[in-house]
DNA sequence: GCATCCATGTAACCAGTTACATGATTTG
DNA sequence: CAAATCATGTAACTGGTTACATGGATGC
């Protein structure tokens, strides 16, 4: 799925400026199950999106720590500048890409899109991941659709138990009764979300806040 | 993966014979999260085994209900004679499967075949369907082997939700959360599964037994 | 100076999907 | 008899993987 991807990686750099192969670990760590996306996958992926001028590539420099930990609240335009001052080195130097205005713009698109009932799980946990970027409206539409959706899985599974009764044996009973018992967390999860949607404020504890005044985690090295 | 479909494919036919159409009906409904394969991959893998050797096709005449509703329990060879009463009508007859001497080999190679740490849970689940007809030994090596791999998984994800406490805002959080649950959760389960099969017997409650003498589907054809 | 990890990229291949083309059977 | 459903198949495309080729940087 091009969107999964592309937006995993689009969400990523919104935080920070990163290259290709540290983003390919932290998209492994960030989205656990979702997206063990390989290099033979990242790499095109990072191609397309800066030929999409979606993302911005400036070739770093040699002191490998210099540009990796700045902790991303500031633009990427500053670090941007402070990467180039070694603008080409070898062959091949460590690529570092930041998101560009209509990277911005591209991922909002993608996280807002509807992703008429195809993929589904996976496509649902991302959206999460970076749910604070949406508005709140947004996130709760998100939240509901993904509602309905497990909770039609949850009676698809039921019933399938119970048509199955006779026709399956121990193992089968087993597995179906264990995916009910997984929707039916999934769906429990999706509500307790829901639920603190509804009442507290989005209430982002830790760095990417998507508005408020609290975050300033300033980064001057 | 070639394995997934043609391993269920192979699981379903040995319960009893079925056209195309049918088998993609049960193959959604038996193996819930595991394969929802649509006609585009079903034909092409049925064909392939089919020239494999490890199935057999056999025309099936008009009148509909004639072949469908028998219940399992009785060999191939009834249905297969019953079926062959109009063995060629038009162009394209229905087209029953049946399963080969061949087939049920490579059944079981399947179902015994090492899957080199790759798919995982699609897979797990698939032979956790058809473990039924896995000596106790193997069942037994292939729930542990599942069980090491959740184990590790929910270290895995423990890890992540201690690392990413700062770097991961509420629903990055929630969801690394409600991921290692659900890796916890898996994990009890196989557990389970491990328990009552050491004490237990077997005990398979239902229709496919794994072995006993009734089993003689010979392949003249 | 050699091994190991970091880092980027390409090419071949693979399983699977969607969309299309075709026709038979059932049913209102 | 027309519409819906059953039924089989093909072709184009997609999203992805593994394996390969290459080379800089680190550290022992």
């Amino acid at each position: 799925m091009l969107i999964v991807l592309e937006l995993a990686i689009l969400g990523l750099l919104k935080e920070q400026e990163l290259h290709g192969y540290e983003l390919k670990k932290r998209l492994s760590e960030r989205v656990g199950l979702a997206s063990g996306a390989s290099f033979g996958s990242l790499y095109p992926a990072l191609a397309r999106l800066e030929h999409a001028g979606a993302v911005r590539a400036v070739l770093a420099g040699g002191s490998s720590t210099a540009s990796i930990p700045l902790t991303g609240s500031l633009g990427g335009e500053l670090a941007a500048f402070r990467a180039r001052i070694s603008p080409a080195r070898g062959a091949r130097g460590k690529k570092v890409y930041g998101i560009t205005g209509r990277g911005e713009q591209l991922f909002g698109e993608l996280l807002a899109a509807e992703h008429g009932s195809s993929d589904n799980d996976r496509v649902f946990n991302l959206r999460l991941a970076f749910a604070a970027y949406l508005p709140a409206d947004a996130r709760l539409t998100m939240l509901e659709r993904r509602r309905s959706q497990l909770s039609d899985r949850v009676v698809h599974l039921a019933a399938r138990l119970k048509v199955g009764r006779d026709r399956l044996d121990g193992y089968g009973a087993s597995l179906a009764e264990h995916d009910r018992e997984a929707a039916e967390h999934d769906l429990s999860w999706v509500d307790q979300l829901i639920a603190s949607e509804r009442q507290g404020p989005p209430a982002p504890p830790a760095t990417p806040g998507p508005s408020p005044a609290t975050s300033q985690e300033d980064t001057t090295p």
